[in-house]
DNA sequence: CAGTGAGCGAGCTTCCGCTTGACTT
């Protein structure tokens, strides 16, 4: 009998499939060993040797691992094939003893041929790879471990830094200063309405006067980027409406028809990523939301493994899938070759294939009935955008329509019409752009608007980060993994770093300390080139080109440097809001100071005056036991509630604002069937 | 499902990445 060890106890199922039985299939559940929780476990005055122990709540796991070892006569170890699975494949051989005969087997998806492949060519545990995942667990320790009491001495307790999630909170409070420095600039645009064959408004916009284009782009630097905007060069009223009067008589005269025929093709199948962010986008789901609903389609052996920065599908998935759109839609929608995709992400492993269905047949309301409404949402995302990667180009038909209109000045209009003439990939994934047919327009035709309007804009600043687009600018810069990204909203979530505002990221007081306290003393960690430069250290690792020890020296000696300077350095001052009131003991103003449990009002002239009293945020809702305010309320945890203003008096409490106003029978009901959908 | 809180104070907090299960949202 063999011993084959996997990470997941799915995975496990899946190739227990493949191989005969002569084959026991067992799994670790993620990392066996790593470094103690309650200390720093890295001897940094000797070779920075990391003190790794069992994982306290993977003490069972290993002990079947062991017992099924007695019984066999050799150990595969089939762990993912990237940093990390080598070194769960390296801690595992540990653990097991140096008695056995190992062999390391690898796999990029989890098919009969790719396993049987791999089961033919094993090789040995590459230590280099296994020293790569040490240096970076080393780097991760110290950093979080080193930083986070210091932040816990300068600013407050409980508080926490790390090489991910302090450049989350970087781009949040660096975006929400763009946003604060952004100055808006008023801009005019103008346009013509024109009445032709039954239609009654097709916009004419102006694009020149006397041949020079009135757009205007914009760029401003972001820290992770650029953001682009528009404007035109009508930047006042005035201007506006002396081109209404030099236009008074409206007549334009069509100068030019140009059409042309536009493809467009689809989007590769999802990874972790781009799954979350359309988890967010279209569905209204956070991180950790979507990757429960997935884990549990994974589970199912609905789709392929949720955790993958990938686009690649195998070969198999490709064949069935070109089968299933020719037999589904015909051979118009499919391609002649099929579409190869490759990811954009330099920092990508590549471990697993994309996210996509494992069985095309598969449909929603299958899914939807078994699991519940909700997977089968996510399941429909997963499944149009895999089968639509694999169709033909959409390709939609579009007109511009150009009109002069020659008075004292020269002006120049644009009409845009699009008609989609074959849907192709959309017949899927439909994009929710409808068609936008122009009547026929000829050259020298003269037009007589009904009517010629100036509009008012102003430029926007770039939007505040959600879900969506902080995981994109994180897998961006290459920093996190797929099976952390849902974790690093929620871990800056719970430190009170960062708010949502109507979905989106807002830097609370303490956030702006901490990252701004960070930034001044530890910029050379703090910031999106650290991580991009430690990867390359890590591929060096694991080429056998460097040793991790001097890679981890060469980072620490200066950091510990800098530690030691800044141990002396003053307490952060976190910043407090003005309010209205009125201190009832000294007069003076109250302000919003925010402690361990969150905001309070206190004295602005603390400590001569120790007044404080609790900060309430109020619903318009009445407690249904008592009449009294309805007011927003924090557990311990951090989690929101809603409770009633007279606590302790008046016991009553919801976790939402919809469960309250009914009676608590059928609050009862509610709560079933959300559970249930 | 909770009534305190901040420059003091015992003992404690904390990282990133790999997994699922125990929680109910």
């Amino acid at each position: 009998m063999k011993l084959v060890i996997v990470e997941s106890p799915t995975k496990a199922r899946t190739i227990s499939r493949f191989l005969g039985k002569d084959y026991l299939i067992k799994f670790s559940m993620g990392h066996i060993m790593d470094l103690p929780k309650s200390k720093l476990g890295v001897d940094v005055d000797n070779g920075f040797n990391p003190q790794y122990e069992v994982v306290e709540d993977k003490k069972k796991t290993i002990a079947e691992l062991k017992k099924a070892a007695k019984t066999s006569d050799s150990i595969i170890l089939a762990t993912d094939p990237d940093r990390e699975g080598e070194a769960i494949a390296s801690h595992v051989k540990d653990m097991l003893g140096k008695t056995q005969k190992y062999q390391r087997v690898v796999f990029h998806e989890i098919t009969k041929e790719a396993v049987d492949e791999a089961f033919k060519n094993p090789r040995v545990i590459d230590t280099n790879l296994v020293d790569a995942q040490t240096a970076r667990r080393v780097l991760d320790r110290l950093v979080g471990y080193k930083l986070s009491p210091l932040l816990w001495k300068k600013v407050r307790r409980g508080l926490s830094a790390g090489r991910v999630q302090s450049v989350a909170l970087r781009l949040i409070v660096e975006r929400e200063r763009e946003i604060e420095n952004f100055k808006k600039e008023p801009y005019f645009t103008i346009t013509a309405f024109v009445k032709k064959e039954n239609i009654d408004n097709i916009l004419f916009e102006l694009i020149e006067v006397d041949g020079e284009k009135i757009d205007v782009q914009r760029t401003l630097k972001l820290y992770d980027g650029e953001y682009k905007y528009k404007k035109t060069i009508i930047g006042t009223e005035q201007d506006a409406q002396n081109i209404l009067d030099d236009l008074k008589s409206k007549s334009l005269v069509v100068s030019d028809v140009l059409e042309k025929e536009v493809h467009r093709s689809p989007q590769p199948p999802y990874t972790t990523s781009t799954l979350q962010q359309d988890g967010a986008r279209r569905l209204g789901l956070n991180g950790r939301r979507t990757m429960s609903l997935a884990q549990k389609l994974y589970e199912e052996g609905f789709i392929t493994y949720h955790r993958t920065d990938s686009v690649v599908i195998s070969n198999a998935a490709l064949f069935s899938t070109r089968n299933y759109i020719e037999k589904e839609f015909g051979k118009r929608y499919l391609p002649e070759k099929p579409k190869f995709y490759s990811t954009k992400q330099k920092l990508a492993q590549e471990a697993h294939e994309a996210i996509r269905p494992t069985k095309v047949s598969n449909q929603t309301s299958a899914i939807s009935n078994q699991l519940g409404e909700q997977y089968g949402k996510l399941y429909e995302l997963i499944w149009r955008r895999a089968v639509a990667s694999q169709m033909a180009d959409a390709i939609t038909e579009s007109t511009t329509v150009i009109a002069d209109a020659k008075r004292e000045r020269n002006f120049r209009f644009k009409a845009n019409g699009s008609v989609l003439i074959f849907d192709g990939f959309l017949k899927v994934n439909p994009s929710g752009l409808g068609d936008n047919k122009l009547p026929e327009f000829k050259k020298e035709e003269v037009l007589h608007p009904a009517k010629i309007e100036k509009t008012f804009h102003e430029t926007l600043p770039p939007p505040r980060y959600n879900d969506a687009s902080l995981i994109k600018s994180l897998e961006e810069a290459g920093i996190g993994r797929p099976s952390t990204y849902a974790s690093i909203v929620a871990t800056i979530e719970s430190r009170a770093y960062i708010e949502r505002d109507q979905g989106r990221f807002v830097p609370t007081v303490v956030g702006v300390a901490v990252n701004d306290f960070l930034v001044a003393n530890f910029s050379t960690i703090d910031d999106i080139p650290f991580t991009a430069e430690m990867e390359d250290e890590l591929d060096n690792i694991a080429n056998g080109e460097k040793e991790w020890e001097p890679m981890i020296k060469n980072f620490y000696s200066p950091f510990e440097k800098k530690l030691g300077e800044v141990e002396g350095a003053a307490r952060v001052k976190i910043a407090v809001e003005e309010t209205d009131e009125i201190c009832p003991n000294c007069g003076s103003k109250l302000v919003i100071r925010t402690g361990r449990f969150g905001k309070f009002l206190s004295c602005s002239k603390f400590p001569e005056c120790k007044f404080t009293k609790p900060f309430v945020e109020k619903t318009n809702l009445k407690c249904p036991k008592d009449g009294g305010d309805v007011i927003v309320k924090k557990t311990r945890k951090g989690r929101k509630f809603f409770g009633c203003s007279n606590y302790p008096k008046c016991d009553f409490a919801a976790w939402k604002l919809e469960d309250i106003s009914g009676n608590s029978k059928i609050k009862n009901q509610n709560s079933k069937a959300q559970i249930k959908s």
